[in-house]
DNA sequence: CACCTGACCGTGT
DNA sequence: TACACGGCCAGGT
């Protein structure tokens, strides 16, 4: 891949979480190859508006905290999206992380 | 053009 | 255990 599409990739990324799972924006970085990057992976996030298949509610932080919510229209939206998927969320921190935890790196092989 | 900021994370004291 | 710091990408001022 070219050197300029550090989004596209994180998004490329992103389109494969399953509904019901979530990553966060460490592994992601992780996975394309820049573990130094999970800062930039979520301004990507912020981005993401404009890419309508990039489901941004199944990315939160290391511990399950939903800290973009504030991003989406709406005091809780992501949330409300997530626990429709099956994500069950209290007090904006995602139940049993380790279990609905969905690594790219396990699930998905090496990139590219 | 230089500096600042932000949906973060790992490491070092 | 807790806090500070550096690194990463892109866009705004």
């Amino acid at each position: 891949m070219a050197d300029g599409d550090f989004f596209d990739k994180v998004y490329h990324v992103v389109r494969q979480i399953p509904a019901g799972r979530v990553t966060s924006y460490g592994a992601i970085a992780r996975y394309i190859g820049a573990p130094r990057s999970s800062r930039a992976v979520g301004y990507a996030m912020n981005a993401a508006h404009s890419h309508p298949d990039v489901p941004a509610q199944r990315v939160v932080n290391r511990i399950g905290l939903l800290t973009g919510k504030h991003h989406f229209q709406g005091s809780n939206l992501m949330a409300q999206l997530l626990e429709s998927e099956g994500v069950e969320i209290v007090e904006d921190q995602v139940q049993d992380f380790s279990r609905v935890f969905w690594n790219p790196a396990d699930e998905l092989g090496e990139f590219e």
